[in-house]
DNA sequence: GTGATTGCAAAGCGTTTGCACCGTA
DNA sequence: TACGGTGCAAACGCTTTGCAATCAC
C-alpha cells in the first residue's frame, strides 16, 4: 500500500545508520526499548533482504539468544504500524519484511538472492488516470512489484 | 505473476460461458469430471470477486453438501495450475482466488465490494526499461494490482 | 513502584497428508 | 476393472493468546 503517510524518516537511508532512528521513533510513540526489541530492531534494520519473522528470530537470537519468537512477531507489529517495515508479497510467501522508506516507492525484488530495491513509480499516474476513465474505479492505492535478477546475480 | 504462458481460452468470457470451458480443459489434462469438482468450477467461474477456499467451500455446498474442504483446496491447485485461476494478493490475506483471463492483465480489486476488473499494463513497459537501466537489474515479472472503488460502490 | 514487555506453553487457524472407500472413464 | 478422486480424521506449521515473571522508565 503506498497512500498512506509514512512518519518514518529512514527514508534513502542505508544499513545501520537505521538503527537509532527506529529507537527514537519506538520511544517516541511510548513503546520501551528493550534488549529483545533491539535485537530484532538490528537485524531488520540492516538487512537488505526481505526476511520472514522466523528468518528474523534465527539471526536475532545471535545477538540475544533469550529472544523468543513472538517478541518478534510483535516487534514487527509496532514496526509496521510506525511504517519503519513494510511487507513484502511473494506469489508464495507474504509473511516478509523490510525496512521500508519514505514516499511512494515500489519493490524490485531478485529472484536470486533476495535483494531489494526501491524504485519510484511516477509513470504510473497515466496508467492509474487510463484505468479510471476506462472502468469507472476511483483508484485509491496501488501496489507494484518487480521480479528479475540482480546486477550480481 | 505474469510471464507465464497462459493456456487457458477464457479470456474475456463471462461467467457461466466459463464453466464447459473449464471443464473440457480440466478433461483434457486427463482430470476426471466429477460432482464435487464441478460444484467447486461453478462457483469460482460465475464469481467476479476473489474468493478464498472457505468461501467456495460455503457456496459450493449448496449445490453439493457432501462437498469436503480439501476438494476445494485440491480442484483450486488443478485450476491455478491450468492457468484458469490465478491468485489474488491483498493486504491481509493472499490465498484468495479469481477466474484468470489470457495475456498480461492486471487486476484492479474494489476495496468496498470486492468487485474485480481486468486491465492491461502496456504502459508499464516503458517503466520497466527505465528501472532495469536504473539499478542493473533484468527484470523478468511484474506484478501490479489497484485497489480503489469501483462504479457502484 | 508501576505498567509495559517478555517467554513459555497452549490454543487457534488454515492448509496438507494418510488412508480406506467411492465413482468416472 | 483400474485408478484417479473423495472425505474424514489427524498431522502440520505458522501465528496468536493467556499468564506469571521480568524489566525499563
Amino acid at each position: 500500500m503506498v497512500s498512506r503517510a509514512r512518519t518514518s524518516t529512514s527514508a534513502r537511508m542505508s544499513t545501520s545508520a537505521r538503527i537509532p532512528v527506529w529507537e527514537d521513533a519506538l520511544r517516541q510513540h511510548g513503546y520501551r526499548l528493550t534488549a529483545p526489541r533491539q535485537a530484532v530492531v538490528e537485524i531488520v534494520a540492516e538487512s537488505g533482504r526481505a526476511l520472514n519473522p522466523t528468518e528474523i528470530y534465527d539471526r536475532a537470537r545471535v545477538a540475544y539468544p533469550r529472544l523468543g519468537l513472538v517478541t518478534v512477531y510483535r516487534t514487527l507489529e509496532k514496526l509496521e504500524e510506525l511504517h519503519l517495515v513494510q511487507r513484502v508479497h511473494r506469489p508464495d510467501n507474504c509473511q516478509a519484511f523490510i525496512a521500508g522508506v519514505e514516499g511512494h516507492q515500489h519493490l524490485l525484488i531478485c529472484q536470486n538472492c533476495g535483494r531489494v530495491q526501491y524504485f519510484s513509480g511516477d509513470q504510473l499516474e497515466a496508467l492509474i488516470q487510463r484505468v479510471e476513465a476506462d472502468t469507472g474505479y476511483q483508484v485509491h492505492d496501488h501496489w507494484l512489484q518487480l521480479f528479475g535478477k540482480c546486477g550480481e546475480c
